[in-house]
DNA sequence: TAACGTGTTGATAACGCTGTCATTCCAAGC
DNA sequence: GCTTGGAATGACAGCGTTATCAACACGTTA
């Protein structure tokens, strides 16, 4: 209740115990007595007693922080869903959280540079590193070094000592593109991510999975580069929809870059599913703004970010003996962005668009 | 190069100085000879020595961390941005910075009890506060009470002891307005933000102050309620395309809105901007990123956000006798959501769109 | 009764830095 | 040469907590 500037001395004086008491009953130390413990935390309750955390991490020689480090993330919203699972897990546990950006436009090497003095800089307990940094061989180098415990999202290494956790790409890549196949395409475009993530080849594997499943063979002219953003999803898009031959479906690795393929066929006047099927992957917020809502695969990222970290914070507690790795399910989300190919799709594709239209408006 | 382990009687040993002349160079203290702090600089380079942040925090009753405090943001993109800004500055400036996310959902006290326990738990420097965060009586009482300085993003009383910054909301709204009347729009409808922020009244303001000046009355029939997310423009959008003499011109103050605005018109198979024209407001990423891309006001967050920063900790250093309230302007950004109204729109929406479609394709 | 073990508590020394104040240095003025 | 004053530097005491280790209480066993 009182102002927040009362120290241990007085928490003790009231309490009527020493601080080391107080400091045990702050720490859930165990052997302290039930009623000890209880004329303690009245005395904190009732002074409004903070630990001073300068104060705790001089002496303990932890910060009781973490730090999550990213790079200039493509999809802009995948950090933030990220950060809020690390940051429930850190509150949960007492420890602050650290956002640690790091440069990247230009070189990977300034990155991880860049990384490593932040978190040391903060002197962070541990790190949680989100793709690409995570596999960055420099980064990971230098913080062993430091013996500076990590955890990792989304990786494309799920093995060593620290604790990682990924989703299954490849499965739920595999089963889009079953789901494509199902309604009957058969000339099935990829846009693949950036090639850096560990995702990326995931995904482009699961999507020749699926091919290879059913018989359908592996067309190199309809995969097509791309960087997890909007833009270059785009710009894919545009060169697989003016192809003499196009796809009647788009298979965008991830959901900013089948925005931007959504855009494409809007802007080539080609219907969205109608004359072409695009789907996505991650069901970030964007997958349900655009215009039809994206067909995509859910990555759990809030839920992936929150148990790493808990992980993570097991491992600084001494509760946790092996590294820890997490595999999470991507469920698909069916919506509208897909359906069957329109058997007149190549003649006429805007007689589609018309219909639905008209069957819509007033609806 | 070395260890991150080395302390500063280490640096004072090799440096051959004092280890309060080592503190007074990492301080940028004056009163130190030139070839003294050279060797002083030298030997922190050649032992990695990184000052120790809570033996700092400790000993100088400072943290040197501002906390970032936000209410879970309906534009889920905002607050990277503000992030970015605010991040920029604090690393300029030797600061770090937490976020601090404060659950909102229900009631918005709770909110202001979890950013002071939050603020008070992470004894932050100073924190600053995002819509509608900045403008809660209760918790800048609480904060006032705790002496903890404050800056203010987007507020609505730009006033008081604490620096803020906002932007010039109602004349870019009347921009926007005036926009949208010199394509010869007469029907105008307004999709109102969350009244909790003071951005809400202001763009509404400009809104009836763009009309008022060319003559137009305001009809209360085509003013929806909305709260800054795409679903709620979405709804207020389906109801304002649903009305027996439907306007021509969506302005939704902000782009989130204005992205469920144009879905709800493509799925009335009202074609953007031919039957409707559609205008949002911050030019946040999703205003790119839809189908038509938006015509809206530039919200320059980024730079708000390092400013009012930059503010802050001047005014931490004693370096701002009075607190500083800014203005930045939003300057109007065309896209391809407006256009002048179709002539037939009223009586066959669906023929603009198939025209504009069949024009642009293999385009 | 004495010795022992276990659970509980406290006295005190760090932790690595900054603030305060004393001291030294050195050039300028008499 | 001696004094003076400001610039440069250093000695030392905290800052508020945790860690170490000693001390104590109390029930159990020999």
């Amino acid at each position: 209740m009182a102002s927040g500037k009362a120290k241990i001395t007085d928490v003790a004086a009231r309490a009527g115990v020493s601080i080391k008491t107080v400091s045990r009953v702050m720490n859930r130390e165990p052997n302290v007595r039930a009623d000890t413990r209880e004329r303690v935390l009245e005395a904190t309750a009732a002074l409004g007693y903070e630990p001073n955390p300068a104060a705790r991490g001089l002496a303990s020689r932890r910060s009781f922080s973490l730090g999550l480090l990213y790079e200039n993330p493509h999809e802009f919203s995948y950090t933030q869903r990220a950060f809020d699972g690390v940051f429930a897990s850190c509150t949960a546990a007492g420890y602050t959280l650290l956002m640690l950006p790091c440069g990247s436009e230009d070189d990977a090497s300034s990155a991880a540079d860049s990384a490593l003095h932040l978190a040391i800089q903060a002197r962070v307990d541990g790190v949680i590193l989100t793709a690409p940094l995570c596999d960055d061989r420099k980064l990971l180098g230098a913080l062993r070094e430091r013996d500076t415990p990590s955890a990792r999202i989304a990786t494309a290494t799920p093995e060593g000592l620290s604790c990682t956790v990924r989703a299954g790409d490849r499965d739920a890549a595999c089963a889009i593109t079953e789901h494509l196949l199902d309604l009957g395409h058969q000339r099935i475009a990829f846009i693949k991510g950036d090639p850096r993530h560990g995702a990326s080849n995931e995904r482009f594997a699961g999507f020749r999975q699926g091919l290879e499943a059913r018989g359908v063979p592996l067309d190199a002219t309809l995969v097509a580069e791309g960087h997890f953003d909007f833009d270059s999803g785009r710009q894919a898009a545009f060169g697989l929809l003016n192809l003499p031959h196009r796809p009647t479906a788009i298979f965008a690795s991830n959901d900013d870059m089948a925005a931007g393929a959504i855009a494409a066929a809007h802007a080539l006047g080609l219907a969205v599913p109608t004359a072409v099927s695009v789907a996505g992957f991650d069901d970030s917020p964007i997958a349900s703004r655009t215009w039809p809502p994206l067909t995509t695969a859910r990555q759990p990222v809030f839920e992936m970010a929150a148990a790493v970290t808990d992980d993570l914070i097991a491992q600084l507690r001494g509760q946790l003996d092996t590294p820890r790795h997490r595999l999470f399910d991507c469920p698909l989300v069916l919506r509208e962005s897909t359906a069957p190919p329109a058997a007149a799709a190549k003649k006429e594709p805007l007689k589609g668009e018309h219909e639905r239209a008209e069957r819509r408006v007033k609806s």
